[in-house]
DNA sequence: TTAACCATCCTGTAAAAACAGGAGATTTTA
DNA sequence: TAAAATCTCCTGTTTTTACAGGATGGTTAA
């Protein structure tokens, strides 16, 4: 039997490039597509595809959190991530939603194929990249790790506000605020915050 | 004569999605597709296309650099820019360095066509979308119109250099930077540089 | 050909960040 | 439980930014 393959993604030259990599998979079934999570949702209330191809980055709603709301709705699909970003957080983050595994859109055939048939098994597919992000965390990627509070006082940092604005409406001291921004710097290995931004939204960190 | 077509694109579901939707015309001849700004410049030494449809995204170089290489040795081809995103900033550069138009990846077959019937005439296209946001500037975009100088600044500011580093390292006093600095910060209507910096990568401005 | 824009430079002051070098309390984890 | 990590707070000093309010010459576009 062949396996029934559903895709939401907002981009319509990357709907027909899925289309056109599985119209001749015998061991495929075509069931259509959704341009955004609302459809989609509606979609799956009249049928029940046995994979869904979902993008990250919807018009309505991430897709994260599609992600999670048809995991909920209806947990016998299998769903796999797909997106441009090679992202360890948005792969973890699909993943910790419910997403049996990732395929990047640079993926070939075999690779879109080969991820088909092995979430339907149950087991996780992570492409060649996603596996490699996986694996080896932090390599290449020089964004450190850093606490709740230290990404807390980040975000006001970004927005603009000073030491003392933080740390009134954090509750807490100007030089507590101060040592969370050296400990920033330190774990950026940033010269000054400037640099430090600039990495930070790159990684989308913030 | 078909028009002949070439593509550069690092995500191959994109190529197969716009292979897809120009395979069955018949005005339209398939030259192939590069995935990168490198193979694209190989390419065109030993063919010559009408039309590349380029990606602004690419991983060896932006697609508005590459856009301008290939104006300047191959002025006879016409270029049409491709992209997810639906940014004025970036259709203003890409059109500013040569392109004939735009067009989104979430355009329809008709669309895609119509586009590159439209600049093989020589004329500009720009997709629905792409042509509205040029129709009103600025109304969802915070992202304001800076200078070249004030460009080179605030990349070295993103560094994590100081005005003093930056003044010896452009030849300039110290003070100039400093005007710079504060111009930029009147244009963003930012508090400070951390907030500034954040605008300006999330807009892609660095 | 003016006006607008751009890049350059200046003096001065106030505010903020960066840097150094601590230390105590709590929470997490091995 | 003991070590590690996290969050909290402190006193200083130096460097850098931010802000105010100018000015000059050059280029560009109505």
């Amino acid at each position: 039997m062949a396996i029934k393959v559903f895709i939401v993604d907002d981009h319509y030259m990357v709907i027909e490039g899925i289309h056109s990599l599985l119209q001749n998979e015998k061991n495929i079934e075509w069931m259509g597509h959704a341009t955004n999570a609302a459809s989609c949702i509606a979609f799956l209330q009249q049928q029940t595809p046995d994979v869904i191809l979902m993008d990250i980055n919807l018009p309505d709603k991430s897709g994260i959190d599609l992600c999670k709301e048809v995991k909920e709705k209806f947990p016998g699909i299998f769903i796999l991530g797909l997106s441009t970003f090679n992202q360890q957080s948005f792969i973890e983050k699909m993943i910790g939603s419910g997403a049996s595994g990732y395929v990047l859109k640079n993926a070939t055939q075999e690779e879109l194929i080969e991820g088909i048939e092995t979430v339907i098994k149950g087991k996780q597919f992570l492409s060649f990249d996603a596996a490699l992000a996986l694996r080896k965390p932090d390599t290449n990627n020089n964004a450190p790790v850093i606490t709740r509070r230290e990404k807390e006082v980040l975000e006001l940092i970004a927005d603009g506000m000073t030491n003392n604005e933080i740390a009134q409406k954090l509750f807490i001291s100007t030089t507590t605020v101060d040592t969370h921004r050296k400990n920033l710097l330190a774990k950026f290995e940033a010269k000054n915050i400037a640099s430090l931004i600039k990495v930070a939204v790159q990684q989308h960190m913030i």
